[in-house]
Order: structure tokens, then sequence, then C-alpha cells
DNA sequence: GACCGGTTACTATGTCCATAGTAGTCTTCC
DNA sequence: GGAAGACTACTATGGACATAGTAACCGGTC
């Protein structure tokens, strides 16, 4: 049963992300590597509230054996964000992907690199079906 | 020189929609579309406020010739579409264009069709460089 | 020319969110 | 074992947003 994805706030997203990459880490963790990224200076109680409320919604678990407590996802990264993309997909595109694709590919967002790798999809792809 | 995008709410965003659909129209008119579509039923004040909102922010265009009022957007979809884009692209993506759409391939909220278009327009673009 | 229905202008409310302060607790070091 | 500093829990604040109410206005109709 896929557990149904918890709404996530911008400014906590932020902090999941962070989360993701280092894998787990405290309040001051976090606080320092949005400093490091943002260049921004949220208080450590900002960011000890945000965790906490992530943790409330289940998308953190926290072990509070440790001093300080450390926060770890217990979401996967990629349910996150295929959720907000299916959501965005939704309101932006009306679920219309193709569009979605062909617009990315006007605004030249698209790498050649990013080309071949979904070149190298779709032959796979076909190849399968 | 491309006028910057005004920032615009999601209530704001979905009778931006509305109007792109229908070219101009009244609140009335509008607000018996999201009836339509969404099966809710806002206020006609409501419609009324936020219409007066994006016409201040330059997004809609109000004749007031004609009684009732006439909203028309002064915005292009496109426009629009591609600033929430990049935006989501950003923030969720870290820009990785790549990512995203391998993410909808996966997904499978790409259609034959879409694919088809896509794989067109790569063939397109390979031949231009 | 007064009234009625629709329209508009102005204002209000409740909620969510981002941010952060305060005070209390725990650890650690001397 | 007491003090200093770090950490946590609880609470507060201000702003943005979605929604909508009220009252004033206007144009047509009897």
């Amino acid at each position: 049963m896929a557990r149904s994805i918890p709404h996530i706030t911008e400014a906590e997203f932020r902090l999941m992300k962070v989360l993701w990459r280092l894998g787990a880490g405290t309040v001051r963790d976090v606080k320092t590597e949005i400093e490091k990224e943002a260049g921004e200076n949220p208080a450590y109680t900002t960011i000890m509230t945000l965790l906490n409320q992530l943790a409330e919604k289940g998308a953190l678990k926290v072990d509070r054996a440790r001093q300080p407590y450390v926060y770890r996802p217990a979401l996967r990264r990629e349910s996150v964000l295929g959720e907000r993309l299916t959501q965005f997909l939704q309101t932006v595109f009306d679920g219309q992907a193709g569009e979605l694709v062909l617009r990315l590919a006007e605004q030249a967002d698209l790498s050649s690199d990013d080309i071949k790798r979904i070149e190298a999809w779709i032959e796979h792809r076909e190849r399968q079906s």
C-alpha cells in the first residue's frame, strides 16, 4: 500500500532536499547546509520548527536516542518529487505531459546530454514493446 | 523588452486559464465556467476580487466601456506557463530538465503520441545543428 | 421618476505558512 | 556539583491568500 504523501510546504521541501542529500542530520547540520547553498541565514529555531513539522507529518524520522536529535527522511525522494510533478502537470498543463516536454525543449532547458538520455530511453522502450 | 511576469497565485491562475480558453469574459462567464469544470461554487464576489487583482497586476485588461466589465488576458499563456515551468524546474529538480523528463516517462505520464512528438522534435533539432 | 436586479467597490475574516522568540532542560567541563 | 552553552518545547507574530459579505451604484422597466 503506497502510503499517501503528506502535504509538504515550500520551506519544508527545501529542508527535505538537504536531508536527502545528507542522508541524515541535526538541526545545525541542516542550518549550515542551507546557509551554504542559499546564502540565507534562518534562525536555528526556524529550522527546528520546520523539521519537527515534517516529523509530525511522517516525512522525517527522528532519532531521539542521540542528543542533538538526528533527523532522517522517511519518504523516498522519488516519491515526493513524483507527487509534486504529477500535481504540477495537472494544475498547470492539465495533465498534458507532451506539452510540458515540448515547452521545456523550446525553452532550451534541455541540454544535448539530456536529449541523448531521452533518446536512449525511447529506444529502450520501443525495443521492449 | 520582455515585461517581467507578475506573481500569480493558484486561485488566480485558474481564472487565467479560463480566460485564455474563452478569450474574454465577464465575472459571470468565468464563474459559470469554473462551476462547470471544477464543480465548485465560489461566490460571485470572490471571482470579482481575483479578476480585479489580476487586472491590477497587469495580467488582465478590463474593458470598462461595457457593462458588465469584460476581462481579457494581457499576458500570453505561453509566457506564464513557461515562467511557472522554469520556476518548478528550478525549485524541485534543481534545474535538471533531463531528470524531470525521465521521471515523467517513468510515471507513464507520456503517451505514445507524446513520445512520437518528442522523437520528431529531436530529429528536427539534430538536422538543424 | 421610483424600484429592482445585477454589478461593482470596499472591506472583512479565517487559515496557512514562514519565521522566530522565550524559557526550560540537558551535557559537559572544570 | 555548579555554571555555561547547546539544544528542545512551546508559543507568538506578521503576512499572504482564498473567500466572501455589505453597501453603494446603475440601467432598464412599469
